[in-house]
Order: C-alpha cells, then structure tokens, then sequence
DNA sequence: CCGATCCGTACTGTCAACACTTATGGGGCG
DNA sequence: CGCCCCATAAGTGTTGACAGTACGGATCGG
C-alpha cells in the first residue's frame, strides 16, 4: 500500500545505512572525510531522524568514528586498521569453521563443493559468474547465530570496503581457490581443528597480501568528489 | 555550564543505554519480555529520540531483537544463546591473549601478575576487592582497538547479563585463579600460541561450567516485576 | 605584523507531534 | 461453537523545529 512497502518494508533507518555504505564504497566519500546528517538526510530526501539511526549504526560497527558534538568521520584506511579488522576477522572466522566442520550438513557441504567447482570454472573461462561467497557460506554454515550477524552482516561491509583497495589479481585467486578447497575438505572431513586452523591461515594471507600491497602504496583509489557538499 | 557538562558531557542516549543495560541486569525487565520506548522515555525524563537511539544500539549488540515495526523484546537467555555468546568471546579474547602476548609491555604484564595475586589474596581474605577485571586487562593489552571495543565494549554488557545466572562459586574461583596465573604466565613468557589456547580452555571452561548450572536448573532468579507498566 | 578574544555560523543533540503499521478484541457468518 | 473479518488501540517510524556546542573568521590589543 504505502510506498515503503512497494520497495522492500524495511525501515528507511535500515536502506540508509546500506545506501551511506554504499557511498563511502564508491568513494564519494573519501575515508577521513566527514559527513553531514543534514546533507545526506537532504540527498535521499529524509529527515534527519533515520539518517542518524544509520549513521548511529555506522559507528557501532566502526566504519565511522565520532565524539560526543564533533563531525562524524569516515575512519581512514590506514594499515593498521586494516590489520585490526583482520585480525578480528581471523579469530571469528576460524571459530565458525570451526564450527561449520561440526554442523555442516554433508549435503550442504556438497553442495557448496559443487559450487566452488562451478565458481572456479567459470572464473576460468572468463564469465563474471553470479556473486559466489565462500566465506559467506562457510560462516552460515557455523550455526552459531551471532558470529553469523556478525561476520555476514555489519563487519562484512566493512571487509567489502577494505576490499577496494587491493583487487585480487589472479594469481591470488588460484591460490584463494586451493585454499578454500583445502577448507572445504577438512569440514567434510569432519576435522574441527584442521578446518579452523586453515581457515586462519587463508585469512591471515589474505591480509598478508593486503598490507603488501598497501605499503607498496599501489591503488590509492581516486576518491574524487565532496570537497564541501557540491 | 551547562546541567550536561555536570555530570558526564556525554549524549542522553549514550548514558541511556547504560541504563537500560542496567535495569535488564537488575532483572526488571525480564528476557523475552518487550520493551517500550515511550515508557522507557517518560521513566527516564526524556523524550524518545535518545531511547530509540539507545535502543537500537542495544540491538546492535544483540541484547534485543527487534523487527520493523514490532515490539523489541529482550533476548531470552536460553542454552543456546549463551553458548553462542561464549563461542564467539573464545574465539575473540583468544586472539586478544595471542596478541597481548605479542604486545604487553613487561611493566603491564608485571604489574597485572601483582594485582592477580593482590586481588587473590583480598578474597582469601574475604575482602571484596575492588572491582578487579582479568580479562578486561587481557584485553586491554592485546593493542587491537577494534577488539577492545568490541570485548571491553558492547559484549561486555552481555556477559554481565548472562553471569548473573551463576555467580561463581569458591571451587571455580579458585580454579579461575590459577588458570588466570598460567594465562598471565604464557603472556610472560611470550608465548602467544600457548596464550591463546589456554585463554580459550578457559573459557570453555566457563562456558561449559555456565551451560552445566544452567541445565540444572539452578539458578532462575526471580525476575519480579513489570507485568504490565504498573 | 602577530596573537588573543569575541562573535557568527554550521552542525549536532533533543524534543514534541504526526503518519503508518501491527496486534487485539468483538461481531458476523459458516 | 469455531473461524474469519473488521474496527479499535497501542506502539513504532518519521518529521520539522528548537536548544546547545564546536569551529572559523573578524576585530582589537600588543
């Protein structure tokens, strides 16, 4: 009936803070930068009261900092942080390995082989392939509710955009491909320990990789627009 | 000057949410029961805006569910729920302890072992000892503010929650005492491997402990209070 | 010419009211 | 007598306006 039910009946609190995340992906914010409620609120054509509900939740997951009276800040994509959110990443992750190699069902489990497979070849042949998650399937898998909104909800966009800065080159990729083999093949196994110790391993190069390429200062994204509010 | 800047300069919502925390803790509002923004903004003197604000970030850290347009309800404090709770503190403060084993300077790390043994001695003693926190200190060290915010933060109020089911008793205490001095031990001796895995021993340990007394049906404590809004 | 102080501006924090949605209870129908 | 439908009420989502605070620049004194 109403408008909001036409789109998706979720909150507009909600489709802000994902649209804000958006912007800051794309850049238009630049990481450091601040961000004006009134503006954004005037940009998608809202109040101020659901902006500040996003950008409330912006800074509970820390993509944003702010003190009490001071502008919001996008936080910066300094190295350290990017080691921080990894390591976080690391613990979690390896923990709901771990426990997806105790709960996975061995039909979801050859499912998502099935679907690495698939992946793999069609990253071969070049086809951009539909949005394949690994990490995603293996956390959903876990069963443990929180690390799931965790992992798959709020830091997951943080992840995405760290992910900006270092684009897996290809051969990164193969090797991301054996990796995620290799984990599969433990939780099918059965083995807990075996599963959460290599899915450390994989997210700690990962982020090995990063910080590589980060100090080598490669991608530096253009992050152009918004010096005021044009 | 301002009334504000009396007590703590910070935000209404901010030392609203602490509240709320409380008087869940307090068992006032029983888990599973629903709360109520205007009643918890006329209880408080304020209006709604900074409850919701404080609401939603107690959604944020999983205290509450809550979906559109539906009631909030405290989280139950079933089994399941604080297995889950404790799954994620292992992997995390698993991790603190590995990296404040990597980072603790030797003064924190000396002077943390004389407080353990001060605050060992004061309940020996049966002195209360002020409020001496182990693993907040753990945490606090391991350098990753992420973490911190993270374990000393939102999660924290979590666990104050679920450890009013089972308060510890003398035979834990004392079985948390050395297990907190081998921890400590590992630290000094810069052994975050060591570190981590006995930090989440520990804790499962405790988790294990929390679930055992729980399906005793121990504890139940009496949740008097709110039926209605009388 | 440089520094400190004062003031204006812009933004955040807060409030009270309005719009919309979901639950609840009663009445009609099978 | 039980089930479905509809009106009512309670509560959440959203809005616009008001109050207080921090930053930037102009003015004044050294």
């Amino acid at each position: 009936m109403s408008v909001a039910a036409e789109r998706d009946a979720q909150p507009l609190g909600e489709k802000l803070f994902q649209q804000i995340v958006d912007i800051i992906n794309s850049g238009e914010i630049a990481p450091g930068s601040e961000l004006n409620e009134a503006a954004l609120a005037q940009r998608f054509g809202v109040s101020r009261g659901p902006v500040r509900e996003a950008v409330r939740r912006l800074q509970g997951i820390g993509l944003i900092s702010r003190e009490p009276y001071m502008r919001a800040r996008v936080i910066s994509l300094e190295t350290r942080e990017v080691i921080e959110l990894f390591q976080m990443r690391e613990a979690l992750e390896g923990m709901a390995c771990r426990l997806a190699a105790e709960n996975m069902s061995s039909e979801e489990a050859a499912r998502l082989l099935a679907d690495l497979e698939s992946d793999r070849n069609s990253w071969t042949t070049g086809q951009p392939s539909r949005a394949f998650d690994f990490h995603s399937r293996i956390v959903e898998a876990c069963g443990n509710r929180r690390i799931i909104e965790s992992l798959n909800g709020d830091l997951h966009q943080l992840f995405r955009l760290y992910r900006r800065k270092s684009g897996m080159d290809r051969a990164r990729k193969i090797a991301a491909y054996q990796e995620h083999w290799q984990i599969l093949r433990a939780i099918i196994n059965r083995d807990p320990e075996l599963a959460e110790s290599m899915m450390r391993s994989h997210i700690a190069r990962a982020s090995a990789n990063l910080a590589r390429t980060d100090d080598a200062g490669v991608p530096q994204i253009n992050w152009s627009g918004t010096p005021g509010q044009g």
